[in-house]
DNA sequence: TGTTCCATGTAATAAGTTACATGATTTA
DNA sequence: TAAATCATGTAACTTATTACATGGAACA
């Protein structure tokens, strides 16, 4: 169960799945997505366990709100959740999956610019992730609010410093291929021409 | 589709599922994972669908192994696959989300024996592949290797670095946590008395 | 009048995990 | 003789993605 538990987490106070949805693009994208058509279900199935409650509220505009709230159980099982030990877990990385199999593309040139595109996207999510902590509360002296907005301050700086690494890895490469490729021309003349074909 | 395209990579020389399981679990698992349980299936789809096919050879010991090789429509495939323009992709971190929500914990001294739980096995993947790349064939001067070699160097790279930086944010982390769990003491000494209850 | 926002969903598919089944050979 | 290694799988389940459906209200 894993959705599961962020949305029992994002139910510190009562809210509609649509609600959820905005609070998880904004606050909470750096670490986990989700797309309505999964929240939904995953809100009836926790009503079902108990671990929620919801009720019908009218909007000021548009349909009627579902608005869902924590019950005790719900509390509990968000308790023993955070609660249980941390594991760093698995994970898949695509573009290094790409990269590590990038000869077989047969395109000697290609890594240079597989980088730089990366590098690219990288660089616009490092950038949306300091605003994010450009604009947060308390500014410089942030270790003396409530324990709340500390936890998520905390996550926040493990995003930013996981994406400035990986830009500073992407130098790194960039200077190597750049190098490399400059140090098999010298060895093969002939390696401009290939190049071109 | 995705550990389909690893496999693909993965078959650049023949290989039995067996095989590449072991592959896996050597080079390629700081960026993917993958049990038998899957890894069988998905040689059997790549088959039908003319990517890679099959001979059965006997085996020294044990039962007979089912040894995979690509076709020319698996090379192809392949190469689309590494060619298509680099993504960032979306990614889930438990642990992360876990700190965020740790507060419902209502334990304020929860968080730094978190972290540190964290950094201890961070630490020892890091260690991990720091021997991976010790090992790394080239040494030093690894960059006149061949592509191959060096393109898979740059991915390990990638996971060495991420990993530097999970164990730096601990680090950071765990400065906070101390000096703002001192100066809420100094504010409110029954703050230890709470603590202990 | 077309686009965005509000609001909730279903269906089909893909991808991955956990648990289980089978059985020979080699090593301790 | 017990455990590890070799070797291939199935079944059930969980988790997430993609595509589609509906319809009112506000805005430009």
């Amino acid at each position: 169960m894993s959705l599961d538990h962020i949305l029992l987490g994002l139910l510190r106070s009562p809210q509609s799945g649509y609600d959820l949805k905005r609070e998880i693009d904004t606050r909470v994208r750096y670490f986990w997505q989700a797309e309505f058509s999964q929240i939904y279900p995953v809100l009836r199935r926790l009503e079902k366990g108990g671990f929620v409650r919801s009720r019908t509220v009218a909007s000021d505009k548009g349909p009627d709100r579902r608005v869902y709230s924590l019950t005790a159980a719900g509390r509990r099982e968000l308790r023993d959740w955070v609660l249980d030990p941390p594991e760093l877990g698995s994970f898949r990385v695509e573009f290094v999956a790409k990269l590590y199999f990038l000869a077989a593309s047969e395109q000697p040139a290609r890594a240079e610019q597989f980088i730089e595109e990366l590098r690219e996207q990288m660089v616009i999510r490092l950038d949306a992730l300091r605003e994010i902590e450009a604009e947060w509360p308390g500014g410089d002296g942030h270790d003396t609010i409530d324990d709340e907005t500390f936890h998520q301050h905390l996550a926040l700086r493990a995003g930013v410093t996981v994406m400035e690494a990986r830009v500073g890895w992407c130098d790194e490469c960039l200077g190597r291929i750049r190098k490399r490729s400059a140090s098999l021309r010298k060895r093969s003349p002939s390696f401009e021409k290939e190049k071109q074909q």
